[in-house]
DNA sequence: TCTTAAATATGATTTTTATCATATTTTACT
DNA sequence: AGTAAAATATGATAAAAATCATATTTAAGA
């Protein structure tokens, strides 16, 4: 569903949404390692994530990356699109172009309502909620 | 969602379930045309098929591609499997090993009943039944 | 039985994704 | 100012997925 790059910068970010904070900030070893992602691949992702200013990164001694209260609003589907592209996550079960509720393929209808329900909560979603669903441990942190 | 090659099974088992039989068999290239796919991928892709008994073949002159009365009886969930596999399309979102329902990662409960449903159409739906939403109008053939 | 038309088997190539490595830049601290 | 610790930029390598190519096998029909 997912590609890796996306379920890594997804386990990073709720890493980071737990564990860090302005004061607080995390070396790319010290998230790599609890996460179960290679450094050097993570390393990549959390810069491009910073650069497009999801995260928050500051260089040299006790620098790290840390997530500011404006970006735990961010919604899951933002990292999403932001790793893989908006197109990926969106387009039809058989990558047809004009694939739609009046135009539908065989397997349009079958997935339609479900994929739909699943986009808003992606689109709802903020860090923060799922920050809070972890401390409330209605879920748990991804190794 | 699915791979290219699921993506690519599909298509192509539909053609032959709408246009084949016993006795209108389909060449290679008179599939991979009308379903817009690569001939010599599809070609891979179908010969693994007929292998696994999902689809029909003939080899020689006269000879191609077609389903059995028995074959329009399988279900969507298996062309998936049997193309990519068990894991791909069961697996945690975010490829836990250990995420289920009591320890459900951070992304568990967001998909969780829906993607459930959609497990459950696409293990129940058969080729023919999408053959006869097609003829119906109900959805397309895609191309 | 010979020729031809089809799938089959096998594997080579290309592209994309994932992973690894390192030189450069920035910043805190002495 | 100088040193060390961090992210950043860049690119190399490896693995997987997608695509292309071709020699072999099988069967139909002349």
């Amino acid at each position: 569903m997912f590609s890796n790059s996306t379920k890594y910068a997804i386990k990073a970010v709720l890493y980071l949404a737990v564990h860090s904070s302005e004061e607080q900030k995390i070396m790319i070893k010290d998230i790599a390692e609890p996460i179960n992602v290679p450094k050097h691949y993570i390393a990549k992702i959390l810069q491009a994530l910073s650069k497009k200013d999801i995260i928050s990164s500051t260089k040299g001694p006790k620098g790290g990356f840390y997530l500011t209260s404006d970006q735990l609003q961010t919604k899951v589907m933002q990292i999403i699109e932001a790793v893989d592209g908006e197109e990926r996550f969106n387009s039809c079960l058989l990558s047809l172009e004009k694939c739609n509720s009046d135009n539908p393929c065989s397997l349009h209808h079958l997935v339609f309502d479900e994929k739909n329900k699943i986009n808003e909560r992606l689109k709802m979603t903020t860090l923060k909620d799922l920050r809070q669903h972890i401390m409330r441990g209605e879920s748990i942190l991804p190794l």
